[in-house]
DNA sequence: TATTGTACCCACACTACGAATGGTACATAT
DNA sequence: ATATGTACCATTCGTAGTGTGGGTACAATA
């Protein structure tokens, strides 16, 4: 696992993660089954605390680029480098994009529609007045 | 128009102005075609400044609450009672949180959930990588 | 000419929210 | 005893949005 983190860069260490373990995968110096190291080892190497790691790993588990397996460790998942091409941002970007066209035709104000926004986020009700 | 406006107050000055001539639509002190005094006109009254009274103005005109006619003022809407009830900001929250609900149910994390909603409320597209 | 509402430009300070990271502890399974 | 992934709490920091102001200007109408 060469990974060369850049603590100086704009882009969030544990983004910075994501992407390296993804350019690993797309040019097959990560083939699927293959181990990866596991959260705190990869901490230490690189001089991260385990979250960064951590949260980079849950990231990539949940798009499927990678498996983990309890106690065992973590792989590469078989599909790993189909689901390297999916965006699901952009499918979250679509969905977005359509409500707040809605909302916006009917008048509504950008504040209140981020008002709104931050409240449905916090799963609390809007409040009257 | 005696209306007053509380600059210590914690609530925005455009907000307290909505509210206190919603509030005489609804105790009948301002009866539906009576007409309100011009935007400079109140500013001036109440030592705001003209957009502050002019976004009052224009958020009770979306809600049908008061009706501008060009040159002529404004007025109360002749369903401005009515309309006083209708809860907007509450359709919305039902709008966005039904979104967010399919955005979570696909895994999607608040943070990615967030910024693409900022992108969206700025109409650009979500960038790749 | 004076008035109406409206629409731009710009700016400035404040606040609050979330992002990112760190530290510690846990259940599980070998 | 040791290793795995994971969850919870705390803290710092940056930034985006908000509210408000100032100014100027416009078309429409009396």
């Amino acid at each position: 696992m060469e990974i060369a983190i850049n603590t100086e860069g704009q882009s969030p260490l544990f983004a910075q993660l994501v992407e390296q373990i993804k350019q690993r995968v797309l040019d097959k110096s990560l083939a699927p089954g293959a181990a990866l190291p596991s959260i705190r080892q990869l901490a230490n190497d690189l001089q991260l605390n385990n979250k960064t790691v951590a949260k980079a790993y849950q990231l990539l588990e949940r798009d499927q680029i990678i498996q983990t397996k309890g106690y065992r460790g973590t792989f590469v998942h078989p599909d790993a480098i189909a689901n390297c091409t999916i965006d699901l941002a952009a499918w979250v970007f679509a969905q977005l994009a359509e409500t707040i066209e809605t909302l916006r035709g009917a008048g509504t104000t950008d504040s209140e529609i981020r008002i709104a926004f931050a409240d449905a986020m916090h799963n609390r009700q809007a409040k009257e007045n």
